[in-house]
DNA sequence: TATGAATGAGGGTTCATTCAT
DNA sequence: GATGAATGAACCCTCATTCAT
């Protein structure tokens, strides 16, 4: 009903401001990126960065939100794409190693975003980070917690610690990937994530 | 070598300026951190700031150097200290993780701005970033290197990616604990990690 | 005169906005009000606005214009009243200093505005304050050439000079009651005025 | 000792800061005023107005205290010579009312902004206004009370009330004067006020 | 008649940097 | 070696105004 009152997502201009904000803070930190650069890159007037978003913080926050929303939602699909097809817990957290990788190639900007304020604190952001990152951490602890119960997942396995290592891993790895070593290509990147999934959660693949 | 020209490199001034500037800048951010605070922190004057440095990013350079070079010179340390005590290069690696980790809880700053700053582009002390990138990634790989030609690790092991992994993994599991689970006693974190370590270089222990 | 080409003079929405423009610009000011504000308050959108009128001094020119103009009339009103009901001059005035404060009371906006634009130089609206000016001191200076002419008025008085203070000390007499004594009734500051007053004009009461 | 720490009176820029703020707006009022200009007719860099003061605001309050404090101060002397030669409080009145008018001749600046702010409310310097405008009452009240025990001012006369008028009065008059008849001597504009003044107080003169 | 998304010039404020002491 | 008053370029944000609907 009022869904595009308050919040009029998908509203042209706050996607482009989205994609603009994204690539420019990403290369080049939060403080460094004028709102003049993000307006010009969206085609937009600076002003209707303001008409659109509170100040510029928000709508940081807000790209951050909408962005590793996305995220977590392709790594959700991944999960249950295992499941539909009857593989294991194991092979579902592979394949959310895959799905996280290709979502970094594709958008780098979100990922660099999150790793570069993930550990700071007194940033006015906290709280958005604090809420994505349980949203992230909660897909992977679920498919451990599963692989736990089935068995396939080690039992000495420390659920929250091991997804958390997993997350970071993911994310720190795509960033060394695209920025040092572009050329490879994914599935060499992902072999090795997958090894360390393997030691991680002990891996009795079904 | 290039070493600054009006002053000796280490003036108790100078080191209580990487002390404040560290510490400041890891929690805000570089831009964030006004050199003001910077001096007041130190117990300095703002004009100090200039006289000991030539600017703002070279104050952060040298502080990223400084601190990065005592960080590798630990990891070193730790893998000689295997070497010395007959363990091998597994152990090694095993001893280096947890001379990061202690590395991380005493200087959390230095880690905290070398992982917000690593994947960033467009950012002026680039060229030192990468610097002491290859410095901390010369160590893993020497000691990868030398338990590929002794069969302690495994044939298809990658040796740069899985060093840029480790180091990665390292630094991003270090600033997790200390940030969102500080309770956690070191052990617990270090068994996550070498569990890791297992799985991505083979680790046949001797 | 010159009415405004495109609209009657005041329909429902003008008034709304005189109203809510008068409060508004009386508390903050006319810069520190918005026009987005003033809107809210009348209870219609900002384009609204310049339907209305070509631009914001447009607005609170006609404002001031308005308001000053019921004061003016209530005051002629008071004095031709005392003029049937054949009370002499001095009696006039009182009725005016007495039509002043409840003016002021029911609406104290206009007055504020007056007073706080008066003696500024360099406004845009200079020309019409002088308008209103003129029209209420008229008001007052009729009366005392009257006064003056029919002996009840001392002949030393300076009618302009006069003039000018008694409306002077009326709508700041008038402005400190609301603000800063508002329990006080209107007839302890109407007995002030009165004092002042026969002081001022010599007041030999016929 | 540390007088000259926090508030160091009597910088020379602090002085023309307050110069320059003062009559620009009076003239052009706060907002209409920028920082940009206060800073140039005073010879000094922009940012030189924000080393000496929080910000725009507060270079105003305490532009308005200086100045009210000089008006008190003035008055106060202004009565004190009275009681020093003998004279009777309605003498000493008078003389304050001609010592308020020579000041607002001098500083006209001063007396412009405390009229025009006198009687808004919401205003961020709310309270500041409410500090000098008591200190500017309490002269008057100290002097009528004075009187009313003394019998020179009527019994009936309301102390606050009448105060509160004469101050009101005086400031506009002396506003009036100069903006409207700047050629008028200033023993004509005294004269209208002594009259008010006697109406008000009773005027016994000894 | 009325609306509200978009604009962009303008202004307050910050802060790295300089320099005379 | 160190200081801190002063600077001014740069930046965030506001808001009067426009215009397509």
């Amino acid at each position: 009903m009022d869904t595009s009152s308050r919040t009029p997502r998908r509203t042209p201009t706050r996607l482009r401001l989205y994609a603009a904000a994204g690539t420019l803070i990403a290369e080049q930190g939060f403080s460094s990126t004028t709102v003049e650069e993000i307006a010009a890159r969206a085609g937009v007037a600076k002003g209707t960065v303001y008409y659109n978003f509170t100040d510029k913080t928000e709508l940081f926050e807000e790209l951050l939100r909408y962005g590793v929303e996305q995220l977590a939602a392709e790594l959700r699909q991944a999960a249950e794409g295992a499941t539909v097809a009857g593989a294991g817990r194991v092979a579902a957290l592979e394949r959310m190693l895959r799905a996280g990788l290709l979502f970094a190639d594709r958008s780098p900007a979100v990922v660099q975003l999150y790793v570069a304020e993930q550990w700071r604190t007194n940033r006015p952001w906290q709280a958005t980070l604090h809420d994505v990152r349980r949203e992230l951490l909660a897909v992977f602890e679920a498919v451990l917690r599963d692989g736990l119960a089935e068995g396939e997942v080690d039992q000495e396995v420390d659920v929250p610690l091991a997804a958390a290592n997993l997350l970071g891993t993911l994310l720190v790895t795509a960033l060394d990937w695209r920025a040092f070593q572009p050329e490879r290509p994914l599935r060499d990147v992902h072999s090795a994530l997958v090894r360390l999934l393997r030691g991680s959660v002990g891996g009795h693949a079904r």
